[in-house]
Formats: structure tokens, C-alpha cells, sequence
DNA sequence: ACCTGAACACCGTTCAAGT
DNA sequence: ACCTGAACACCGTTCAAGT
């Protein structure tokens, strides 16, 4: 029996191909722009009919985590010596995010015990291990690594959204806006933020970002 | 003229109380439970009152953000000496950010540019440049030590959240569901995470947190 | 100036039914 | 086994009206 609706291009349902669509979605118009209904219909299909897949909203939610965290392929790599090895590590951590910075609110909710992110605190406690840290200073360091990884994205897509609200096409246009912002506030003094505001401002780049990893990882080994 | 209405004992709308309403419902049932006509029950008035105060409903979360961080008086402290005043100020930001769980994902979309944020940044670079570091090491000092507070709240509170679905009441029954899901894994091999696990856990402490921030303070000074 | 009421265009999710 | 259709109990927000 020939029935083209089940063979159409658009292929049948399954958990992945529904996360393909969530995470376009995201990408596209936002973590507010997924909805089931929209959901659904990007993917040809009744808002029901995805929940033949996932049990409910945040389940699909904690998928996309997953998702992204295994896309990055943040370990996936053999560079040389363990130190830039781990700093390698985060900066591939930090790309991954920030190509889905959608999804990042969702960090700071509950999932992130998923089995990629397992695969990955793995790897990378075995790094430390492997360099002859002590179990408090590859705990702890995992902790440092980590928390300013998550914090300094969260900042950094924080800060280019403004730009962008702000109608800031470039670095400068931006810079000026904030100076203006500090000098006309209501105690119209921020004189440590206006004088510091072309070095705060670099914390944009991913060189500066990598330069923060390296301060962690050398505040590692105590030298001797 | 006599109006028992105007004169109840819940008195009149103003963005302050709006928002303190915001924020007691944050606290008591989530970010989600916050909707404006669950707000508007609370403050004994018509949704639309509301929006005579906030634009929208980003305008209030907005604002939630802020009154979190003023609540905090992470600066509002005379510890002696540079080093401790540092570390006192990101134990209170992280104190202050978890007493209010419900507002972080917030702080990864947009705002964190307001008045009172803006405050406590000019405080902290005051003591940054106060102790002799130079510009660049009091830019990426403040980077780090911020990202890091960031970070290391979100992945106490996530922590947290899984600990409490977990129905893990005690540390001990918490690490020992952790190390099952370890070692039932697909991959069946997470050795350094097993190992690593009684450690790892501590990272939802005060103490550790400080000795996190501690470390970081520690390596903007080179040793001299 | 400040609040109300009704309406609009959406949500996530349940349930019973189709093939 | 997998998907549909209709319905339920909600959303944020606009608009015109009341006092």
C-alpha cells in the first residue's frame, strides 16, 4: 500500500528531530518563541503529537540542554599539555553556548546533571587528576573552572543583548552610550566606571575570556 | 467624603509594593508561579492596575532584579582590609541571590545594568584600584570574581533543585542516589566522579564558596 | 489620575477517539 | 503504536469605559 503522508520528506517524529526543531526555534526567536503549538507546527505535525516524545515542556527543555552541551564536543580534542588542554576545553565550552545563548537561562534552572554533562566532568576531573593535583585542588578547581565559565557567558550575552537593544552597532557607539548612562544617573558620580569602561568592556572577546581561564588554571599550582 | 475602598489596610498601588509583591511569590512558588494576574490577586486589584505601574511584564522582572540586589547590601559593610572587604562582598551577593533562588535565570537574559548593580560595581573597583592594581588586573579581577559569584550560585541552586526532586533529604542519602546514577550508567564508567563525589558535593557550602573567591583574590596579587 | 470589564490572541495539557 | 480533534483552564496585553 502506497501512503505518501508517511513518507514525505519531512521523514517521522523522534525525540532527536524534535530537538533539531526546538533548538532552530530557540536560536531563531528565543527560548519565549518555543511554545508546543509552534513547536508542532514546524514540524508538520498536532501539538499532541510531540508529546508522544517527551512528557512534557521541561522535559524537552532539559533535552535541549543536552543537546547543545553535546554539539560543542567541548572534550572532543587532543591538544598538548593538560593546561591548555582544560583552557581549550573552556573556550570551546564557551562557543557552544554562546551560539545557543537562548538556551542559557535554562543553566540556572535544574538540568545539567544529564549524561553529557557527566561525559564531560569526567574528562575533565581525569585532566586534573592526570596533572597531579591533590582531590581538594581538582575539586575546587573544577568548581573555579566551571562557575566563571557559566557566569562569564551569562554576562557576555547579557551585555551583547544591551548592545544590540541599545541600537550600539559598534563597539565605540556603545562605550559612549554607557559613559553618558553613568554621568547623568541620579548621584551622577561613577567616576571608577567611567575611567575603567574601555577595559570593562573587553569582556566580550574570547581572548579575554581566555586570558581569565589561564588565571584559574595558574592559580592552581602552587609554584614550586 | 468618606471611601472605605482607598482607605483599606492594603492602601494604595505603587511600584515599590508591587514589586515586594513580585518577589514574595517568586520566593514562595517559583518564577512561573509569577504571572501578573496572580499578582494582582495578591495586591487585591484588577490585572490591569498593574500595567498603570510597569510597562510590562520584563519591566517588573526587571525591577525584581534590582530590589533583589539592593536588598543585598553587598557593599554596606567597613571590613578592614582590601582583601577581606572583597571576599566578605561576594559572600553577601551570593547569600542575598540565594535567599531569592527564583530570580536567577533572570540574571542570564538582559538586564544587571540598573542603578543599584551599577553601584556596587563603582564600590568594588574603588577598592580594586585602592589596593594598587593596576587597570587590567582590576578589570578581569572584577570579571572573575563576579563571573565566578554568577556561576557558583547557579550551580548551588540547580544543585539544590535536584537534591529536593531527589527527595534526598540528607547529604549522605543525596551522594550515595548520585553515585547510583554513576555507576548505572550506559557508559557504566564515571571512576574520577565516584571517587571525586564526597568532594564535589561540598560546592552547595558557604566555606567553599570562600575559599573559591579567596583563591581568586589571591592570584590578582603577584606575589611580591 | 487611577482603576475596571470585557475581549483577543495566545498558552500547556488532558481525554477520548481515530487508523 | 502513533497521531488527531476538541476542550479546559489558564496566559499577557489592548481598548474603551468608568469615577
Amino acid at each position: 500500500m502506497y501512503t505518501p503522508y508517511t513518507m514525505s520528506t519531512r521523514g517521522r517524529l523522534s525525540r532527536e528531530r524534535i530537538l533539531e526543531d526546538a533548538l532552530r526555534i530557540v536560536d531563531s526567536e528565543g527560548l519565549q518563541g518555543l511554545t508546543i503549538r509552534r513547536l508542532a507546527q514546524e514540524l508538520d505535525v498536532t501539538p499532541m503529537a510531540v508529546y508522544r516524545h517527551f512528557k512534557n515542556k521541561t522535559d524537552i527543555l532539559d533535552g535541549l540542554i543536552e543537546l547543545v552541551i553535546a554539539e560543542g564536543q567541548a572534550t572532543e580534542h587532543d591538544t598538548e599539555g593538560w593546561q591548555a588542554w582544560i583552557e581549550v576545553t573552556f573556550l570551546r565550552m564557551r562557543a557552544s553556548l554562546l551560539q545557543h545563548p537562548g538556551v542559557l537561562p535554562l543553566l540556572g534552572s535544574s538540568a545539567s546533571y544529564g549524561l553529557q554533562s557527566l561525559r564531560i566532568t569526567e574528562r575533565l576531573l581525569g585532566k586534573l587528576r592526570g596533572a597531579g593535583l591533590g582531590a581538594d585542588a581538582v575539586a575546587r578547581g573544577l568548581h573555579l573552572l566551571v562557575s566563571y565559565t557559566l557566569g562569564a557567558v551569562a554576562i557576555e550575552v547579557a551585555a551583547r543583548e544591551q548592545q544590540q537593544s541599545a541600537e550600539a552597532g559598534t563597539q565605540q557607539e556603545w562605550q559612549r552610550q554607557l559613559r553618558q548612562r553613568f554621568e547623568s544617573a541620579d548621584i551622577a558620580e561613577f567616576p571608577n566606571l567611567v575611567a575603567l569602561a574601555p577595559k570593562l568592556s573587553r569582556f566580550v572577546e574570547e581572548a579575554e575570556f581566555g586570558l581569565g581561564v589561564r588565571q584559574i588554571i595558574r592559580s592552581l599550582t602552587p609554584e614550586a
